[in-house]
RNA sequence: GGCCCGUUCGUCUAGGGGUUAGGACACGUCCCUUUCACGGAUGAAACACGGGUUCGAUUCCCGUACGGGCUACCA
């Protein structure tokens, strides 16, 4: 046991999209796996057919890699060992199990219809108790226990459909160590006979999980705390089929909440609140309505995948120091199950721009020209290499998102055709067009139009003129961009080069002046 | 309802029997920048409550409250 190789996995049911909570389970097992130097491993949990939604496996392989947590074994990453990773590829497996358990006293045959367990159910909340199908409920259903051997025989035999229960014990304390939590006690007579095999012939989660992490060598079960109140049937599970000396540690992550409120985050809050709650943007068929349903990713909103994760990583979890920004390699490295957190975390949109934001300016200016090229060419935009990456450098500054640079930098690509109202009505006089004339000329004839230079023109022209610069520089950038607002003004000059800045300031005169022209006869 | 888990600034959290209870996001003020942003400085802001244990509890224990999860032939 305690030389096991580490194996750990991410087993989601491919009934939707994965949401960011599965996500956070999955980097916690990939963090895991990797500071161990052991495997981790993607299990895809399709037991129940219903359920399946087309789509939904492949978004999971997807959503991962783009995360950059790739398993190294498992459905889209290549089999290992183990194979298949499928639970419906596995179904063979599973019943020689249940079968088993049922040899060894440890569950049995029951054949109720729902009707019937429906009924029991309302007979048991009338008579005020909550229980479900227990120790004392089984004595009253048709099942193994209650029916003569024969008549068992006869109905199996008769295809009658039938499920196998485990058959938990009266009262017995089930103790579960929790790497998180400590011991989880409880009474075996709060737990129910679950189902563990189907009348279809599919095991329940329950079933294929504990075989599944028995026979693919799983170390460490780490999942979500909805897992919890069913650890103590796991553990049980494992007992009886004589696993328990290589029964894998158990960490029950906290939730992720809302971030208003409270409850467990979901679609309809990010819907709500304007954020992704998914990492990839899709669409796939709801199952409850039957109908296909979009959704949008952090993927699709301008997020990096290493801000994603490393929010996402942050959202119960944190290493000793007060350090947050953390590379993959850094995160493999600090991270521990024991410094992961009891409690629910909400979840902070806020924060999130922010490290996208710390990510973004980490770039260089050349790996966001990449990234921002393919949306100038949405807007029909072309421009040189060098031109994108200096308009990046300025812009970086400034922005959360790629996405952003366009809202906030156009004009560096397309000369402005309508001028800020505010700052025109207040700085544009007479007085002041002559010094942006004046200007104009000085820049044509400046040498080296570096930001250095094109300053220094720039003062000389006002003083020349005895005007304050500052009187004139909002005016001027205006006249150069549009907007009284934007990056460093004599950095911009400098990346349009003298051509184009000479060009926009006479462009400019000649547009405001007109527009001037008409608001005066008018 | 029952069972289980939890509770430090608005949020994510550090800490842990004696601390001015630390950091980050967001927010306020100021500085820098002749803009915005960045950056810097600074401010406001928390140990749910009640009992124990103890010389001393935010920290340990027990209750209460509140929150969450589970309670299917779902996972």
């Amino acid at each position: 046991m305690e030389n096991r190789r580490v194996r750990v996995r991410f087993a989601p049911s491919p009934t939707g999209p994965l949401h960011m909570g599965g996500v956070r389970t999955a980097l916690y097992n990939y963090l895991f796996a990797k500071k161990h130097g052991g495997d981790f491993i993607l299990r895809v949990e399709d037991t129940d057919q219903e359920r399946f939604v087309p789509g939904a496996e492949q978004y999971i392989v997807e959503a991962l890699k783009w995360c950059g947590i790739e398993p190294n074994e498992g459905i889209g990453f290549g089999d290992g060992p183990y194979a298949p990773y499928r639970q419906s590829d596995r179904k063979p497996m599973y019943r020689q199990y249940a079968e088993q358990l049922v040899k060894d006293g440890y569950a049995y045959y029951a054949f109720d219809t729902s009707a019937e367990l429906d009924e029991m159910r309302k007979r048991m909340e009338a008579m005020g108790s909550n229980s479900s199908y227990n120790a004392v409920t089984r004595q009253n259903m048709k099942n193994s226990l209650t029916l003569s051997e024969d008549e068992v025989t006869k109905r199996i035999e008769n295809q009658e459909p039938y499920v196998i229960r485990i058959k938990i014990p009266r009262n017995e304390e089930v103790r579960v160590k929790d790497i998180i939590r400590g011991w989880v006690i409880v009474n075996s007579s709060q737990l129910d006979d679950k189902v563990l095999f189907k009348s279809d012939g599919m095991p329940t989660y329950h079933m294929a999980n504990i075989v599944d992490d028995y026979t693919m060598k799983i170390t460490h079960v780490i999942r979500g705390e909805e897992w919890l109140p069913s650890a103590p049937l796991h553990v049980l599970l494992y007992r009886y089929l004589g696993w328990e000396s290589v029964m894998p540690e158990f960490a029950h992550l906290p939730l992720l909440l809302r971030p208003d409120g409270n409850g467990k985050l979901s679609k309809r809050d990010g819907d709500r609140l304007g954020f992704p709650v998914f990492p990839l943007s899709g669409e796939l068929l709801d199952t409850k309505t039957q109908q296909p349903e979009s959704f949008t990713g952090y993927r699709e909103k301008g997020y990096f995948p290493e801000a994603f994760i490393n929010m996402i990583a942050l959202l119960g979890w944190h290493s000793s120091g007060n350090q947050e920004l953390f590379t993959l390699q850094e995160l493999i490295q600090e991270f521990s199950l024991e410094r992961v957190s009891k409690s629910g975390a909400k979840f902070d949109p806020e924060k999130t721009k922010w490290f996208n934001q710390q990510y973004l300016r980490k770039k260089t200016d050349e790996e966001l020209a990449e990234l921002f090229i393919p949306v100038l060419k949405e807007k029909g935009i072309s421009a040189e290499k060098p031109f994108i990456t200096g308009v990046c450098r300025l812009l970086k500054e400034k922005a959360n998102f790629v996405s952003e640079f366009w809202e906030q930098g156009s004009y560096l690509f397309v000369a402005p055709t309508s001028y800020d109202a505010e700052v025109i009505k207040k700085r544009y006089n007479e007085q002041t067009a002559n010094f942006i004339k004046e200007v104009s000329e000085a820049l044509k004839n400046t040498e080296i139009f570096t930001a250095v230079e094109t300053e220094k023109t720039f003062k000389a022209s006002a003083e020349k003129m005895g005007i304050g610069a500052g009187q004139v520089m909002q005016l001027f950038r205006v006249c150069i961009s549009g907007v009284g607002g934007g990056p460093v003004l004599f950095e911009m000059l400098e990346l349009f080069g003298k051509e184009e800045t000479v060009r926009r300031l006479e462009q400019a005169v000649i547009s405001i002046g007109n527009g001037q022209q008409r608001t005066a006869n008018s």
